[in-house]
DNA sequence: TTTCGTCATGCAATCGTTTGCATAAATCAA
DNA sequence: TTGATTTATGCAAACGATTGCATGACGAAA
């Protein structure tokens, strides 16, 4: 038993209890829990006293001791790579707007550190920290996945593994790409090059193989020489690197598709640099339509991506999972936009 | 007492507890707790047992439970106007590193709505959900913070009220602009505008004062019409409507201090569409420093702001107030930097 | 050999809620 | 009027850890 001297009182914490609003308002303190619950059925006047006592106390009922009680900590969990990063911050956003919507606190980590980290990370959901998690970028192949979403409610937003059953939302990539790719096709470009990332996401594979089958279904072969893969963690200078690459080759590309806009404007500042004009002499198209390209010039044409909404999709879902049980849909798809800004241009006689 | 029917087993809970560890360590809960928290004088071989039965079982703490006895959490709350803006996201990320250092977990909570979501924000201290704070942005005048900082461990960042004495850490704003101006100055200008804005911060209103000081000490007359003023939010949209403002009137200054890099960017992207030559026309200076920048042609003259390291200490310092209880200072100076690149240039003649 | 620490461990209370069951009072149906 | 419901509330047992105290064993000092 814990040491305490108890001279003339009773009882003499700092904090109020439960137990304080009970005796102050002559219930007991299960009534007094069920009023601010309100659950069971009690009588309008002891409604009305409880409430008396708890304001007349500033009686703030201890949360550790209800998320214990009740098994559930009303928290998630998101994983995120760089949160640094306007795409994912704006993700971010979403999520964190809707679960303030229900109530819910979110415990938002970096783990730039990778794979480790996210296992370390995910941890808090045995540990009882928080009730569910989204992820905000999980590689290809990374099967462990798999066993802490049979255990616990997860949903993974933007990237995902096809293989492996976790629900998901995203945009069609694929088709997006394809879009793109086309409508440089129509501006009547033939030479059109891509810059993508060494990285594992599907999303960067979906869309390489979207800028494929678009130039082959309009006839043209693609070409290796004219892809070019950005750093991991798609970074400006490393867009500028690629691009200077793409750009300074003999029989240079007319078009460049990016799979960013922070490697589309390593693009264009580097083709500028090259004495290119853009978008007269050639065209770079992005995707993600981060707003900081607002301030970009020329102003970039773009896949735009409905970036808080998808947060706010995953959140929403992964509370649906947490309220009702199982029924969530696996995979579930945003529209995205292409946007036609200035970087994009007929192709140069 | 709540419904269970035991048959056969003992207990038959999904979640294996310490008193699960105990019985397969064949000791009681209060050495494995004692093992596992390495308190107490435990010999080596309970200890290696103990260790031996968490693996086998896959014992994994109930930190709910374990917060709840120990009335800690391990959670800091972290309070911030807009994640996506990457000013504060830079430092969002320094305190969550460091976090994850002191193996604590962070509450990040947008309040963007304004002072009513603040204060409902932090009633999770009360309520034992978290057991500090970190207040990114509060305006001039919002007394009641005085009385969160009395009750609990709260540090400010950035912006801070210095009639409310709580612990904060920011750069020398006042100073800041100050060299800013300094150096247009030195550049040859006289004619300097600036870009401020209409919101209660702090620092906005040191930097406005450090211009109009540096002008006063170098014999130039601050003049209010050269004075502009953006919207609450900065937004890049009210940095190029007050620099229109500022660069179409007849005698328009040659030179423009912008109390962010956003704003900065604004002005200089007017400047261009107004035909002005940046920096050969107008020089323009910005504040922060984000990475955003660098990308933006031209490359910003601007005061350096230690985003990340505003954070880490942020974090440190409330880390130390958890731990160590009192003593920290109440006010912490972190060094800027200015740093020259290609949007400043001599007064054209 | 006796006495006294120190070491290693167990006992049981406690943290502040929630909640299954019991019960008393009030309402209703017959 | 009486038995059957319903309504309003209290009792006390959990939830899973931590921890102050008690205790038994062991080694060292006297």
């Amino acid at each position: 038993m814990e040491k305490r001297k108890l001279l003339f009182q009773e009882k003499r914490t700092g904090t109020v209890t439960i137990i304080d609003v009970a005796r102050e308002a002559n219930v007991s303190p299960s009534t007094v829990s069920r009023v601010l619950n309100n659950a069971g059925t009690i009588s309008p006047a002891t409604v009305n006293s409880v409430y008396k006592a708890v304001e007349k106390l500033g009686y703030e009922p201890n949360m550790l001791a209800r998320s214990f009680r009740k098994k559930e900590t009303r928290t998630i969990l998101i994983l995120t790579p760089n949160m640094t990063n306007p795409y994912y911050s704006n993700i971010l956003s979403g999520i964190s707007d809707m679960s303030r919507e229900m109530s819910y606190s979110s415990f938002i980590c970096n783990t730039s550190a990778g794979t480790e980290q996210v296992k370390e990370t995910l941890e808090m959901l045995p540990k009882h920290r928080a009730d569910g998690a989204i992820l905000l970028a999980s590689e290809k192949g990374e099967t462990w996945i798999r066993d802490f979403s049979e255990a616990y409610p997860i949903v993974q937003c933007s990237e995902f593994d096809p293989e492996i059953p976790v629900p998901h939302v995203s945009i069609d990539n694929y088709k997006a790409a394809v879009e793109a790719v086309r409508y440089l096709i129509r501006l009547g470009h033939r030479k059109i090059g891509t810059i993508s990332s060494v990285n594992h996401y599907l999303s960067t594979q979906l869309r390489l193989r979207g800028y494929q089958d678009a130039l082959t279904e309009a006839g043209i072969k693609p070409e290796t020489r004219l892809i070019g893969y950005a750093s991991k963690d798609y970074n400006y200078a490393s867009g500028c690197a690629i691009a200077e690459k793409l750009l300074s080759m003999q029989d240079r590309p007319t078009a460049i598709f990016c799979i960013s806009d922070v490697l589309a404007m390593g693009a264009i500042n580097t083709a500028k640099k090259l004495g290119l004009r853009v978008p007269q002499d050639i065209s770079i198209i992005g995707f993600d339509d981060v707003e900081q390209t607002a301030m970009f010039s020329p102003q970039l044409t773009t896949i735009a991506q409905p970036c808080y909404a998808l947060g706010q999709k995953s959140a929403e879902l992964l509370f649906m999972k947490l309220a009702r049980g199982e029924n969530i849909p696996m995979e579930t798809v945003l529209p995205y936009e292409m946007v036609l800004r200035e970087s994009t241009g007929p192709r140069p006689v």
